[in-house]
DNA sequence: TTGTTAACGCGACAATATTGCAATAATATT
DNA sequence: AATATTATTGCAATATTGTCGCGTTAACAA
């Protein structure tokens, strides 16, 4: 099944490129010039993660956010989910960041992905 | 606003405690005796919630999962949601992970709130 | 035993997300 | 350039999760 290019699709991505934090479906229909359906963004970003373009993260409201994330472009292949994610209290904002870390697990346990979510207060808004 | 005891109430609340892994509504309504309304589970699980008898977790699939934390129970006072969760990709179960963890965020950042969802295989399923 | 009101059950509702299907349009083929 | 193929879209319907209002029930106190 071949991917084809059409509007909708790039310009969310542009959206997603342009946009440090992560988005969800509210935030970016609301950037979009043109009105798409919701089902279609849905589609769309679910599209995109499948194919490992953007990540899908499911913040402390419940939603999905997706961001498209500098460190996973850099490592393309290595597609991994790693990382933290951080959600501004005040300004709602909320974006990956590059702090790698490790966590200890029980015997036996293994670790596929990770997802961390950090609520606090930005530099912009502490 | 003085609590008041219920048979729902104490049914749910053994059933976290004794479940070491976190439940969500269905999870928890399959193993309630008696026939509990949806909105009074829901009810009951916001209420220990508040009360800082429970933690509610916001699972990597959009729900809300709540566990009884052995943790929290020993620092009760100090009721934090500092610490990682595991949910096993297997079995499905999610549990607290004792491990506190420090992150390092970037400068004028503050943190109010981490939760942190680790996906993997526990040591049964590994 | 009686009164107060927290907790409950029921139904309706809100919000998020997915799916089926016919119509559209991007790409390949002739 | 015209046509065929089928990925993608829009629309409507539907599923799922969670909340709210309200009248009723029952836990606790007086």
């Amino acid at each position: 099944m071949k991917r084809r290019k059409t509007q909708s699709q790039e310009e969310i991505l542009t959206i997603l490129k342009d946009s440090k934090s992560a988005l969800n479906h509210d935030m970016l229909q609301a950037k979009l010039t043109k009105k798409v359906d919701r089902a279609t963004i849905y589609r769309i970003l679910n599209r995109f993660s499948d194919d490992g373009i953007v990540h899908k993260v499911i913040g402390d409201d419940g939603k999905q956010y997706f961001a498209f994330c500098l460190n996973c472009d850099e490592e393309k292949k290595q597609h991994t989910h790693n990382h933290f994610h951080f959600k501004c209290l005040k300004c709602g904002k909320m974006e990956c960041l590059k702090h790698e870390i490790d966590v200890s697990l029980p015997k036996g346990y293994t670790s596929e992905t990770f997802n961390g979510l950090i609520s606090g207060y930005c530099s912009d808004c502490s």
